[in-house]
DNA sequence: AAAAATACTTAACATTGTTAAGTTTCCAAA
DNA sequence: TTTGGAAACTTAACAATGTTAAGTATTTTT
């Protein structure tokens, strides 16, 4: 099977070189200008010729999704090392917004895009593993302040995880599209989103009373 | 200056059939089926007619965007006759998930589409009004409680206001987006979202102490 | 060397927002 | 009442877009 290995090869050879290419424009010209067109000039191919490696254009997105979530994570890496729950989910708060203002490109297409979701819903296995695992690691560092009885227990967890992703993507995502822009004027809009955050450790943390 | 004045009338008349069908599409069909060409066949005119009273699409989609607003401002009239500030509170941010999730086309031109947003910067004075309207109320609440020691004083209340906000939007849009959907199992997701409320209040709550 | 499968392209379709250039309609002054 | 000009409206087109059907090369298998 010497020869349908290469074959295989170079199939996901231009495969990458498809998503290279869209990774590309994604950064520096943004999720709009990711176009099938522009894609095959930058491999050199025909547009037809994504379609025989991609299913759509929302494939792609899948994947350049998934690529965010990876970059994410790389950026979360460190956090493992603290040893406090709460101060780890206060820090996790904090990258989380870091990121987001950062890489506004990326954090639209993981979070706020129907795309990857358009993607996803057509796949075998459907669930949103990246996202699992994202909220896996809040959950977890949330249950633990729970037992070490850092932050209140409470009835469900779930229902506490959801209420702390939501405000962080709340803000994060207010910001990417312009919610804040001409709102009054705000000197720092970075350092309120901090602040924001502080205000509910400093709430949820017991130690604090 | 009789005729002028009916010329007046008239472009205003048009204007309004013009909103209407955007709006007729926009609720029938959904963001993505607001097409000059559709809005054109609906009021009978051709599609360029469109543009002699409006600058573009996202004019258009400004106007929907504070229909929207006024549609939640109407939605929380009742909410001005609660006497406590944190059951109002409470109540506010309840009204804002149903209003997002019994509306997610109108939430989704409020506070996700950038369409919006890019008229406005666009406009003379370009404020964004029906926010800061809306964020007013909430802030206002916020004050009062504070004031009445029911929940803890803050030494930014923008920041606390935000925390609030974004805590309900990240919940709104995290679901409108689909978000919640490929994500293990969750029997009743408005349920779990109230929880999550539920949850904040229970914590700023000083009275639960 | 012929047949079949694979890889890739050309050309087109149906949409979209938007504009330039025309045409018609209407009102006011001559 | 005719004429001139402004206002209202339309036709036709442009430049994109994602996507597909049908065709042509290329490569592998028989």
């Amino acid at each position: 099977m010497g020869i349908a290995e290469r074959k295989g090869k170079q199939k996901l050879e231009i495969r990458k070189q498809i998503l290279d290419a869209s990774m590309k424009l994604f950064i520096e010209e943004g999720f709009d200008n990711v176009t099938i067109r522009k894609i095959a000039d930058l491999i050199e191919y025909s547009p037809t010729t994504v379609y025989l490696y991609f299913k759509d254009k929302n494939e792609i997105f899948y994947s350049l999704h998934e690529m965010g979530f990876q970059k994410f994570a790389m950026m979360n890496q460190p956090l493992a090392g603290i040893a406090n729950p709460i101060t780890r989910l206060h820090k996790m708060g904090e990258n989380y917004i870091e990121f987001g203002l950062a890489n506004p490109e990326f954090y639209d297409v993981m979070f706020i895009q129907r795309a990857p979701m358009k993607a996803l819903a057509e796949m075998a296995n459907c669930d949103w593993t990246p996202g699992e695992n994202a909220l896996k690691l809040l959950k977890d560092t949330i249950s633990e302040a729970m037992e070490k009885k850092l932050i209140m227990p409470a009835s469900n967890i779930d229902s506490v995880a959801m209420a702390i992703w939501g405000m962080v993507h709340g803000l994060v995502s207010l910001a990417i599209r312009e919610r804040f822009d001409k709102l009054g004027e705000i000197p720092d809009l970075k350092a309120l989103m901090h602040q924001s955050v502080n205000w509910l450790m400093g709430t949820i943390d017991l130690s604090l009373r």
